[in-house]
DNA sequence: TAGTGGTCTAGACCACCGG
DNA sequence: CGGTGGTCTAGACCACTAT
């Protein structure tokens, strides 16, 4: 009778994990078929089907039907990031967190907002600009236009008591939404609002989203001088 | 809901997720439970778990055992990057990858890169100062230290001809890894090398990565002006 | 076309945690 | 304690794709 060991899938995870980190399946290699392995480790086919998920979702093996299990030649750093409210941002810094309109007004997209967008034509937005504070301070500037076609109400909000960020992940999911990320040099107004030198180096996040491939929300968020984006693992 | 024909995860997950975004689930709402679901929609519990591990690895429900799925009140972000090696990056942009290494020492470790080991005291450490390449013009600059006692081998190598970036990441698996992202100013070396000006805003990728709980190496890795980096979904 | 991973099912038991 | 999600199993069929 073989004794049974505890099989998670989590333990059948490691050990072909750790059989990767000591070379024993190294770059290029084909892994035995989960059928094989199942029987190696005396589990079920779907616990190791279980297994391979998780390490082919971080990058760590590929799978293709009939091609097999193989360790990738060139391995991909995966990271994710947890982007949260910005007032709940702030306030797990242990900061009180404070919100300012600065402008608030419909106009026509300009090309770059159409780019984003992806409008062959200017149409009319609603921009709204708007400054995020931790404990009195600047914290983020958030420049945002909303497209009032996906979301008509929202020309009735008034943005000076309600914060844009927050009423709009609130009331209008999105189901896609694109990043990016890149530095910036502080011109006068940047470093007016969030209390920088002319020409520091200020973060700026870019994102859009979309909802059934409709735009809702472009908006750029630059952070005050000093501000780090970490992942959560 | 009437049974439908075919039942994959996927379909369920998207009908849960539609209800989700048509306000049948609002925020702080419970889901029926698994089983209901299944009947509900005609199919296995399993299948409807596998459709909520997916909804809960995007951070759309939140499960907890006996407290049932609900909707979290305050939705979170979540982006997955994928950060490549850094020849590959240049090349699917249609570049030719160029390297040059700038400095090779061995050097005690100072403290802020003894804070990213999370090591009491200084040890002394494989400093490697490289330069990546897109086309002949600068692309990346890389400051890193690399842990003489986690790669012991690596006082061997010459990386005057190996780019470290890649020798590391094909001879030193990790199984875990920090990254922070921010903005600096470029100050005189900087600009010389990455052909910027002084001044210029800069994005910053500072990485530090661990087996075993042993740290492998720790680099900081500074892009030329106009670089950006973005999601993959 | 045949081999391999992906999925679905039904049932059972376990682990966590709210009441 | 009991209810709920998490997992494991065994078996079947499907979908993709390498050969």
């Amino acid at each position: 009778m073989i004794p049974k060991p505890t099989n998670s899938w989590i333990e059948i995870r490691d050990a072909i994990h750790a059989n990767i980190l000591n070379k024993t399946y190294a770059a290029g290699d084909k892994l035995p078929r989960d059928q094989d392995l199942a029987q190696m480790l005396g589990c079920a086919r779907s616990t190791v089907q279980r297994a391979m998920q998780d390490l082919s979702d971080r990058g760590l093996v590929e799978r293709r039907r009939k091609g097999g299990t193989r360790i990738p030649q060139d391995p991909v750093t995966r990271a994710t990031l947890e982007i949260p409210i910005i007032r709940k941002e702030v306030e797990q810094k242990g900061a009180v967190h404070g919100y300012q309109l600065i402008n608030a007004e419909m106009l026509e997209t300009p090309r770059n907002i159409m780019a984003g967008f992806g409008l062959p034509a200017p149409i009319t937005a609603l921009r709204v600009q708007a400054l995020h504070l931790a404990d009195q301070q600047p914290y983020l500037l958030e420049d945002r236009w909303i497209n009032i076609q996906t979301v008509p109400g929202v020309t009735q909000i008034d943005f000076a008591r309600e914060n844009a960020n927050e009423w709009l992940l609130r009331h209008k999911p999105y189901d896609k939404c694109d990043m990016r990320f890149y530095a910036i040099k502080a011109g006068k107004a940047e470093a007016d609002l969030l209390a920088a030198n002319l020409g520091d180096a200020l973060f700026v996040i870019d994102r859009t989203t979309w909802i059934n491939q409709n735009p809702i929300t472009t908006v750029k968020t630059i952070a005050a001088p000093g501000y780090q984006l970490k992942t959560g693992s």
